[in-house]
DNA sequence: TAGATATGTCAATATAACTGACCCAAAACA
DNA sequence: TGTTTTGGGTCAGTTATATTGACATATCTA
């Protein structure tokens, strides 16, 4: 490995650092709205990816949330015991069941969002577009996107 | 708030999701290195925060990991009896206990360091020192710093 | 010396994950 | 057509990490 100037150990100590705080004061921001609803972090997680992907099959969910099945589960049953999703059959193959958000679901999200926004929109406000864009590219590389 | 391209509702969702993937992905990549020593990802961010802010107190470290004092006991106790970290009496206020690693913490944060480089540096390795720079302070700017 | 502070600990509970074993229905295949 | 594979669901038990609340102890500060 090279050692330039912006790749030297202690920087990339710094980054892995950085990421933690990021992701835990993100996902920390709507928690007092997920209370509201009796939902956790996992609920939140599902629910944004249902957002992002309407209509993904509970494998698609699966894969983009690394957890088992049955801890999925757990998630969703309470999710559809809300209204919060539904599940429906998928046309071409009955046996894939297709999620999206049902108005309550939608409203939760939008609130859970609202909260996140604001720390994300802060941070992104007075930076210039190229900034944004190289920092989209490296999250993307860290993800192997 | 403004709503700029690259700050369309649209690209913070993006945002939010790929943060909780970048951490994601790079806090498990070191998870077969801890299993190996019966240590968990809690005690994988004490022995990495104590390791790039050597000598910090109890309390410095409740303050980085936001949890409860209680739940951090569990962790340091665990490590202590590992021998990966050693608590001294502050000199100044006796009531203080610096926190440092000892030989074995730090051959253990030198194998979890090993993998979660790998990650970080393929991300950066073809990026410009301004992509860096730019990536850097837009992470500092999330995380309030 | 009377608080306040830094730390540690006991006990109970919650949340989110795990492993492992099964089950069913629908699709794919031979 | 019959068999196998796939997508999904579920029961049961366990583990990891966090929580709340109460209390203990030593040390520092006013």
């Amino acid at each position: 490995m090279k050692d330039l100037l912006y790749l030297k150990d202690d920087q990339i100590k710094d980054f892995i650092e950085q990421i933690f705080y990021a992701y835990r004061e993100t996902y920390s921001d709507p928690k007092k709205i997920l209370k509201k609803y009796s939902f956790g972090t996992a609920h939140h997680r599902a629910i944004q990816l249902i957002e992002r992907h309407e209509g993904l099959t509970v494998s698609d969910l699966l894969n983009k949330l690394k957890i088992t099945k049955q801890s999925l589960n757990r998630v969703l049953r309470d999710l559809i015991i809300n209204k919060a999703i539904l599940l429906k059959k998928g046309e071409v193959d009955s046996r894939r069941r297709q999620i999206f958000l049902n108005e309550k679901g939608r409203k939760l999200f939008e609130e859970i969002f609202f909260e996140q926004k604001k720390r994300i929109y802060n941070a992104l406000k007075n930076a210039d577009a190229d900034s944004v864009v190289k920092f989209k590219n490296i999250l993307k590389k860290i993800i192997n996107e």
